[in-house]
DNA sequence: TGTTAATATGAACAGTTATTCATACTTTTG
DNA sequence: CAAAAGTATGAATAACTGTTCATATTAACA
């Protein structure tokens, strides 16, 4: 007997949030969201400080992000600061936060 | 110079949020959330045919869920009913639903 | 112009995750 | 009680991801 349901969302929007939640699916990547949540932009070098993460993997996983469309970048002599592109990813991150549950 | 900014969101939550993020992350995965947010409980083999999602496979990715704190299920005859243990991530699914972002 | 600061890049490796296949377990039914 | 239905499990492999290290690029500055 066939289920009686039927299913709404389709593949290409499921592939499209796998593949943004993936992108952000780590610590130091959900920080650095929430971190250009609060900020508007920070350079390379801010973010580093304030997460205290390697100078070179701060800059892979920033590129990852940018080039997957989370975020934008302008260069402003040495500096490179970067912004959230997507405002909507925030709101991940606060349902996250506000979650209570013990997961 | 030191950033002037203080960081807000803790090691221990960044991994919790990173960890749930990436047992979602996946299309599959995602739309069994999305389907147990409509429905309730179903049935692996309910989920199986609306998915159309192999047995095993299906059975794996099921599994990894309710290890990872994110689905609960009950035995019942011979089948087994999956539900969703975390109200809160519909929530997520929700956020990415409503977002006509370009991403 | 040579040195320093800021950032990026690429290769290499380790670790994790997804998928498949074969098989096992449990419950129902003829 | 044998067969079928529903589900789980484990091994094997392929694919992907995170991290490190060494090095490159670019801009500022003495």
């Amino acid at each position: 007997m066939t289920a009686t349901v039927v299913y709404k969302i389709n593949r290409e929007k499921l592939e499209k949030a796998a593949y943004i939640l993936r992108t952000v699916a780590h610590p130091t990547r959900l920080a650095i969201v929430d971190l250009l949540n609060q900020n508007t932009r920070l350079s390379v070098n801010e973010i580093g400080e304030i997460l205290e993460v390697e100078q070179s993997l701060l800059s892979h996983h920033l590129t990852t992000m940018k080039l997957k469309g989370v975020l934008r970048s302008e260069k402003e002599g040495q500096s490179v600061y970067y912004s959230l592109k997507e405002k909507d990813i925030p709101k991940l991150i606060e349902c996250i936060e506000n979650c209570d549950c013990n997961m």
